[in-house]
DNA sequence: TTCATTTTGTGACTTTTATCAATTTTTAAA
DNA sequence: TTTAAAAATTGATAAAAGTCACAAAATGAA
C-alpha cells in the first residue's frame, strides 16, 4: 500500500504543494484498486463517487449517442480521473470510464476529497489545479474539433498527445477526433 | 459607481456565499469599465490582466485561425468574462476579445482576484465555481462538436444557448458552430 | 431619408467525409 | 499453435458541408 501511495505522492507532488507526509498522515482516505482491460471504473447514471489517481493502464472516458460510443477522453499513467461533472456536483454521469489494459490507482471519495480541500490549503490549490487543466485541455479540444480537417486533427493529436497515438487503438482514437475509422485509415495511409 | 457594484454584486451572490459588505469593503478593487461597439477588451499577445463582470452589453471572444476569425464564446449581461488561460496563467493570450454592443462591466485584476481568493473564502469558492462552470461549457461544446451535423448543433444552440441566438448575428454564430455562414443560412431556411 | 456597409440568402459546383461492403491484418484467448 | 474476435484497410458510392459568385435585405451613420 505504502508504495503505491507513495508512486502517486510523486505525481500530486508535480500539481501541487502537498507532501508525502500529508498523504502519509491521511492514508485512510486512499484506496489502491485494480481493474481488469474491459471493466469499467464508472457507467453512465451513475454517480462518480470517487476520483483516481492511475498509477498503471490506461482508460477511456466515453459517451453513447444514438447507440454509437463517443470516446471524450484518454487518462492515462499520472493522469487524475474522474467523470469532471459528476464527481464534482455528485450528479448522474453521462459518461462510462472502461479501463483498456490492466489498470491500477489510488481512489479518494468525494466527501474525503471535500474534507482535504476545505482542512488544507495545499490540497484547495491541487483542486484548483486540476479544474484549470481541465478547462485548458477542453479549450484545445473545443478549438481543434470546430475547425480542423481530419488530417489537421489527426497531426495535431501527434504533436500534442503522442502518447495517445502509442498507446490507444485507431479504432478509438478516431471517435475522439470526431471521425470515422475508415477516414481516420485513409488519413494514416495519406501521411506515410 | 456604487449602482454598478451592487448591480454585479447581485450575480456574485447568485454564484457564491459574498455578500454586498464585503465587495463594498473591497470597492478600490472594483473599476467601472465602458467600451463601445466595435472595440476590443482584449487582443491576442496581451496578458489578460483583468476579469470583467458585465452589467451591460454583449462580447465575442475569437481567435485567429489562417487569418480567419474563430469565435469561442458570447460573453453577456451577467457572465463573468476573461481569456480563460491568459488570466489564470497570467501568460500571452491568443483570444481577442470584443464588444459587440456599447458595454459597462466591472473589472477586477488579476493581482487584487488573488488578494481576494487567498484571504476570502468566499472568494475562493466563487473562484472554484467559475472555473467548473467553464469546465462544463466547455466539455458540452466539445460534444458537441464532436458528434452533431450542423442542423443539430444549430437546433441544440436554439434549446441550450437562445440568448446567442436572440443576440448574436448568424454571421457571428455560423463561426462558434464550426460551420459556414452559408450552410447556416440554409439550415435556418430548412427548420422554417 | 439616403447611401454605404454589413449581413443574409441562393445557386452551381467542388471537396471532404460518411456509409456500406468486403477483405486483410492483428490480437489475444483457448 | 490454432482459431475466433477485433481492428485496420480498401474501394465504390452517397451525403454533407464548403467554396465561389452574386443578389437581396437589413442596418446604421450622415
Amino acid at each position: 500500500m505504502k508504495t503505491e501511495l507513495l508512486k502517486f505522492s510523486n505525481r500530486i507532488q508535480e500539481l501541487s504543494s502537498i507532501t508525502e507526509e500529508e498523504i502519509l498522515q491521511n492514508q485512510d482516505f486512499f484506496k489502491i484498486q485494480t481493474l481488469k482491460k474491459g471493466d469499467h471504473f464508472l457507467r453512465e447514471g451513475k454517480i462518480c463517487t470517487n476520483i483516481a489517481f492511475i498509477n498503471q493502464g490506461t482508460f477511456r472516458i466515453y459517451r453513447l449517442k444514438n447507440g454509437e460510443e463517443l470516446n471524450t477522453c484518454f487518462c492515462m499513467k499520472c493522469d487524475v480521473m474522474s467523470s469532471f461533472e459528476s464527481f464534482v456536483n455528485q450528479t448522474p454521469s453521462q459518461d462510462n470510464i472502461q479501463a483498456l489494459e490492466d489498470a491500477e490507482f489510488i481512489t479518494l471519495s468525494h466527501s474525503n476529497f471535500i474534507k482535504l480541500v476545505a482542512s488544507n490549503p495545499s490540497w484547495n490549490s491541487l483542486r484548483i489545479t486540476l479544474t484549470d487543466h481541465e478547462c485548458v485541455r477542453l479549450a484545445n479540444r473545443a478549438n481543434t474539433l470546430s475547425s480542423e480537417t481530419a488530417l489537421e486533427k489527426y497531426q495535431n493529436l501527434l504533436v500534442n498527445e503522442p502518447e495517445i497515438i502509442q498507446r490507444i487503438s485507431n479504432y478509438h482514437i478516431a471517435s475522439y477526433l470526431g471521425i470515422t475509422r475508415e477516414t481516420l485509415s485513409r488519413i494514416r495511409g495519406q501521411i506515410k
